[in-house]
Order: C-alpha cells, then structure tokens, then sequence
DNA sequence: CGTTTATAACTGACCGGTAAGTTAGTTATA
DNA sequence: TATAACTAACTTACCGGTCAGTTATAAACG
C-alpha cells in the first residue's frame, strides 16, 4: 500500500466511485449543469479517466440511474410478496415503508432526474418504466385484487385504485425535492403516508 | 398592409407571439435544451430581438411560466369558491375539472419544468409556489375543513387529506408528459379523477 | 404631394466563455 | 520492461449575449 495517495491498483472500484460522485452531482445540480470534470474531482480522478469507465456522459447518466433504481427496489418486492396476512395490514406499511425511503434516501431526487430528462434521454425513462413502474404497478394491483378476493374491499377498479394509493406519495417525493429546498415549508411524509392509508382503507373497506 | 411579409408594426404582439413559440419549446426541449435562436425563428424574428423584449433567457422562461400559470389559475378559484352547496358535490366537479385541465392544456409540461428547472432557478420554483400552491391549497383546505363542518366528513386533518386528494392528480400529470410521450399505455386521467372522487368521498363520509 | 428626417423595430455577424470529448504522453505496478 | 491506470493540455462546437448597422414607418417640412 506504501503512501500512494494517488489511488491505484483498484479499479474494480472506480466505476462505483465515480457513479457515487455522480448521483450526488446530479441529485444537486441536475444532468446538463453537472460538469464532467466536477463528477471527476469529487471522485477523485481525472476527467479523462471517466472515459476509460464510461462511453460519455449520457452512460454515466444511465449509470447513475440504474445503480440507484436496482438498489432500491427489491425490498419493496419482498415486503409485498412475503406478507400473506390480510391486505388491510399491509397497506399502510407498505405506504410507510414508501414514506421512509421518500424520506431517507436518494429516490425521490432520482425521480425528479427522471422527470426532468426524460424527454431528452428517453431511454432514461423507459427504463425507469420498464423497471420500476412495470415491476411496482403488477404487484400493488395484484394485492389490491387480492383484498377484493379475500372480501377485504369492495369491487374497484385496481389500476386506478393504485393510482389513488400512489398519488400521495409522488407529491411527497416532489414537495420534498422541489419545494422544501426553497423555503416551502417541511412536509411529513410519514404522517401523510399514515393519514393516506387510513383514507384508502376506509375508502375500499367492502360494506 | 401591402406585401410587407416582413411583419412590422404590431409590436404589441410581439412579446406575446415570443412567449408562446417559448412556451412551445421550453415544453418540447426543456430550459437548457432551447436555443434562443430556435425561439426566435419559431416566432418569426431574429434572436436579437428577444432581447428588446426579454432581459435574457431566464426572464424569458420566468415570462412563459408566470403566463402560463395565470392563464390558468383563476377559473379554479372561481369554481370552488361560488359553489356553496354540499362539498360532496364539488368533490367530483373540482376532480374532474383538474382533470380536463390535465388533458387539455400544457399545465402538467409547466409543472413538469417547474419540477426539472427550479433547482437550477429557485425563483422559479418560489414563484410557483406563492402563486399555484399557495393559492390553491388554502382553497381547497377551506373546501375539506366546510366540509367536516356541515358534518359532511368525518374529522379529518384537513392539511393531509389535500395532499391525499391532489396527488393522484399530480401523478396523472407526470404520467401524461414524461411516460406517454415515450410509449407509456394512455392514461384516462378523467376516469383516474372519477375514481379518485368515489374513493375519497367514501373515504370522508362522516359516519 | 413629394422629399427629408427622426426613430422604432429589427437583423447579421461576431465575441467570449464553457464544457464535452480526445490524445499524446506519464507514472505506478508486476 | 511491459502495460494498465491515469492525466494535462488540447480541440471543437455550441450558444447566450452584444453591437453596429439596416429597414420600415411616421412625422415634419417645403
């Protein structure tokens, strides 16, 4: 190891570094003002040494959103699946489980990332449709269905009915990455997470 | 009038003619992505005379949303606000008439730059907040609160239950400006509000 | 009524800063 | 000494913003 300051002999770490140093520009500055060489000195390399890891920018970009999509979803798959209990448990701890991942992590500015370049970078955005909205709208739906199956809720349609149940939490996601950060006042997510829930389950509870 | 293709005396117009070929790309391209000299084409002049017009491009962009927003806005006031029968009429309406403006106007590709742009322009984002939250949510509290009041609802926290209320909204907007545009299924945003309204009401009904 | 003059509306061509992407060369390790 | 990892310096293209000059209109004048 001696004192080599100058970080060698790992590069099976770099593009996890320098994906690292990305997100954290991007989340802040969004794609087109984050600056190569700025993505570069935060991991601490050269410019020029993004490119021996990336294709250009728009990789680094795809990058960036992959590693933070995957890394934060399958939990969600588990904790719908696993529970086999009564749907009107679920519910609210999967509204919850939203909320803290709202409230604690990356996500939301990830999305907002989405939002913004998507129609730039379409790719972008069908991947994030592909892997995120078409892996979590199936599932939703199908435990909605499931608590109309069991005779939990009355008969409603469930894809608008996850649009309902979702909805909430997509405010909370931008109110906190768009509004908070200008002096709109703090949102908890939490709580609008536990009022929402209570909302839809008294809105689906069969008569 | 003449030949004169040319179009000279009508300078009133002109900034109005700006903002809407603006309008029309900041919604296409985003902020970053429109050159000026695209703008100025669309709107039959030359970029320099933008800026007898504009200070520069962000007072141009603040011009299309302020625009934009007021156009927008007043009618929704005026519907909650004349209305004075059950809030379990207006429910719906309100819905449905966000709804239409979803579908029917370039409010969600306003609300979608506002989103993307306001970290990199916060006055934009403060503006939007002052004029589009700041006005409409305390409408629609008062709206909730009248109707725990009349003894229509159930005692609900106002605050939260807005949220509740709009977010599908919101999410409808996303849906039809960053997903449909890249081959997202069509999302029937007034069946989305109908359904929404059932829910919420059933949700609310005092018991 | 024609001609000059004043000026508002407008434009083509340019400037300067910026940042993505490249390359020729350097350094550390095996 | 071979080579993988890396970088400083460069090239290139773009685009926001400016400015010196041009054109269309109207007013003033003879």
């Amino acid at each position: 190891m001696s004192k080599a300051a100058k970080q060698r002999r790992a590069p099976a770490e770099r593009p996890k570094e320098i994906l690292e140093a990305a997100l954290a520009l991007f989340v802040e500055k969004g794609f087109a003002a984050t600056r190569l060489d700025d993505v570069a000195e935060r991991a601490g390399l050269s410019k020029a040494a993004i490119y021996l890891y990336f294709e250009d920018k728009m990789a680094l970009f795809q990058g960036v959103i992959r590693q933070a999509v995957i890394s934060n979803f399958g939990t969600v798959e588990a904790l719908a699946q696993a529970h086999r209990g009564p749907v009107t448990e679920i519910l609210p701890r999967l509204l919850e489980f939203m909320a803290s991942r709202i409230e604690d992590t990356p996500l939301p500015s990830i999305a907002k990332l989405v939002i913004g370049e998507s129609r730039a970078f379409p790719e972008i955005g069908r991947f994030y449709l592909k892997e995120v909205i078409g892996r979590g709208l199936p599932l939703l739906e199908a435990l909605i269905a499931r608590g109309i199956a069991q005779g939990e809720f009355r008969a409603v349609d469930p894809g608008l009915t996850v649009r309902s149940l979702i909805g909430p939490m997509l405010l909370a996601g931008v109110w906190k990455t768009v509004f908070e950060p200008i002096g709109g006042e703090r949102l908890d997510t939490r709580a609008l997470a536990r009022h929402h829930a209570d909302l839809m389950l008294h809105a689906l509870r069969a008569p």
